[in-house]
DNA sequence: AAATCACACAACCGCAAGGGG
DNA sequence: GCCCCTTGCGGTTGTGTGATT
């Protein structure tokens, strides 16, 4: 049977938040016929809404393989090399992803990453910050990985996503990295060539080198090593982040680490075209 | 206690690609 | 080749909630 268009299907769309006995007929439909047909769907289960809508809700939020909660370490970390990688490609990033939905990863972005772009008064596109994303926050990261698993704690274990301490206390580490480029010795890795507005498959991967790696799902490597290693320099106050208990309790010290001095500081050298 | 603000997340919108008739 | 429909994607907006004033 032909349930004909969208517009001819649904004449008084409902919009806004689901219901919960939206939802429970959405998920009895879905999972009694299977996926697929959304216009059909949002038809015969009776449902005011679109077939996009009907899709986007079953998707993003019913179905049973979601992974609801905060975004754990190597999630985000994976999420930074491969948006390093691809841009903003999130429905290819969030395949690698198992569980979460390129809207999740969307808003990972926004609200964490660009976040933290806008205080630095910096754009997200800019080299400067992907050299400050890639050099700094993404070790650490890792570290903070390493050091979790060292402690025999999941590096799975999820962090307030409030309290996120990725991108804590940057500001002393870029000023090591800042010194250390004045090295003679420092032989950074070539420059990614990002221009700000592409976001192309040819990106490369900034971690590329990393001495230490794991395998992404698609036979690629992510580091999980210090990322300033093979480029020489290291992350000062890294035996700090090994034995602080703070590492991943997601406490409030964190959000003091990302204080006004910090972003000061930081756009200071973000400022400094030697970065 | 009320108003305001900031944040995280959910949902919508427009567009493009792909497939079938 | 064209049209229509469906699906998928990325950008944007809306909403709820907790924090702050």
């Amino acid at each position: 049977m032909d349930v004909g268009s969208e517009n001819e299907m649904v004449t008084d769309v409902k919009k806004g938040p689901w219901t919960e006995e939206e939802d429970a007929v959405l998920r009895t439909y879905v999972e009694t016929h299977g996926e697929g047909r959304w216009n059909s769907v949002a038809y015969f289960a009776g449902l005011r809404r679109t077939g996009k809508s009907c899709r986007l809700r079953w998707l993003n939020y019913l179905r049973p393989q979601v992974r609801r909660g905060n975004i754990s370490l190597e999630e985000q970390l994976i999420i930074l090399e491969l948006h390093s990688r691809w841009g903003n490609r999130w429905s290819k990033i969030a395949k690698h992803l198992p569980g979460r939905t390129d809207n999740e990863i969307k808003n990972y972005w926004r609200t964490r990453v660009q976040k933290q772009a806008k205080q630095l008064k910096c754009d997200v596109n800019s080299q400067q910050f992907r050299d400050t994303m890639r050099y700094v926050w993404m070790p650490r990261l890792a570290e903070r990985i390493r050091a979790a698993e060292s402690k025999g704690r999941p590096a799975c274990l999820p962090i307030s996503s409030s309290n996120d301490p990725t991108f804590d206390d940057v500001g002393a580490h870029t000023a090591e990295l800042k010194s250390d480029r004045k090295d003679p010795s420092f032989m950074p890795e070539p420059s990614l060539g990002i221009s700000s507005d592409s976001c192309s498959e040819a990106q490369v991967s900034p971690v590329s080198g990393l001495t230490e790696c794991y395998n992404l799902p698609d036979g690629s490597t992510c580091g999980l090593g210090s990322g300033a290693g093979h480029l020489g320099w290291d992350i000062p106050g890294q035996e700090d982040i090994m034995s602080s208990e703070l590492l991943l309790d997601g406490g409030d010290s964190w959000d003091s680490l990302w204080n006004e001095e910090n972003i000061w500081f930081l756009r200071q050298q973000l400022s400094d075209d030697h970065f």
